[in-house]
DNA sequence: ATACTATTGACAATCAATTGTCAATAGGTA
DNA sequence: TACCTATTGACAATTGATTGTCAATAGTAT
């Protein structure tokens, strides 16, 4: 039978998805990987995360003008936002969310998410 | 000498954008321009968006998970931002700014900009 | 109207991102 | 340990978006 067998590729990718604190790119996580397994392909990195999405453990996360990040479902889904540093292009969680946005919808239109991020320098590039 | 002629591709992809009261991608753009001129081809658009955006006429807008939209850079003068209808997947203008911004930035970090998408139905889908 | 050349549009070419393929490798079970 | 097969990774193939090419077309100045 078709067990998951729990190689110490995936098990590196799913350690570095867990340990960032912030959502990671398809390229980031392969860099982080290889400080782990130099040897891991970027095709292993591609199946890691489909598979990961699959299977509901992360989620894709769509950002303005670059490729989707990649973050745990269960931070996914405490409601938060992102701050993209400019200089490094990394992305980074920001806990809280500005109010009264209903206010902005014009008549008709009906609300049902919101994107906020902000940008600038993170802490180590300013 | 190089004088730029005044062709009626320009001018139908020039009267689409200023006439959109929204930011429009590179296939909405052709889609409306083809009901001025049927024959206007793809590259043809993306000459004329190249054009306007290197002569300051338009920029881009970046948007999450979708390939960038233009705007005239008039419009994008005035500090605003966007709602991203999931049916008809078009954006349009939102005036007004949620405040209170900078309360949510991390310690060390520099806050520059910020983009904020609303999304759900747009007043012909809801 | 004529000549000059910027512009167009069909088509091919490129580029980056992602996926398919398959022989070699390595979990995991008996 | 030995076997079975899920997984890996090198490589090719695909996809979608964008750009290069160039003969034909069409502004525009004379």
């Amino acid at each position: 039978m078709t067990s998951q067998r729990e190689t110490k590729q995936l098990h590196a990718i799913r350690t570095v998805i867990e340990k960032a604190k912030r959502p990671l790119s398809i390229n980031e996580l392969h860099e982080l990987a290889k400080k782990d397994i130099e040897s891991i392909g970027l095709r292993t990195i591609y199946r890691a995360v489909r598979r990961f999405e699959t299977e509901g453990e992360i989620v894709s996360v769509p950002v303005p003008g670059g490729s989707d990040r990649y973050e745990l479902k269960s931070v996914a889904a405490k409601h938060h936002h992102h701050f993209h540093c400019t200089a490094c292009d990394s992305f980074f969680d920001i806990h809280g969310c500005p109010g009264g946005l209903k206010k902005l919808v014009p008549e008709g239109f009906k609300l049902e998410h919101h994107d906020l991020t902000l940008s600038g320098l993170c802490a180590s590039c300013a």
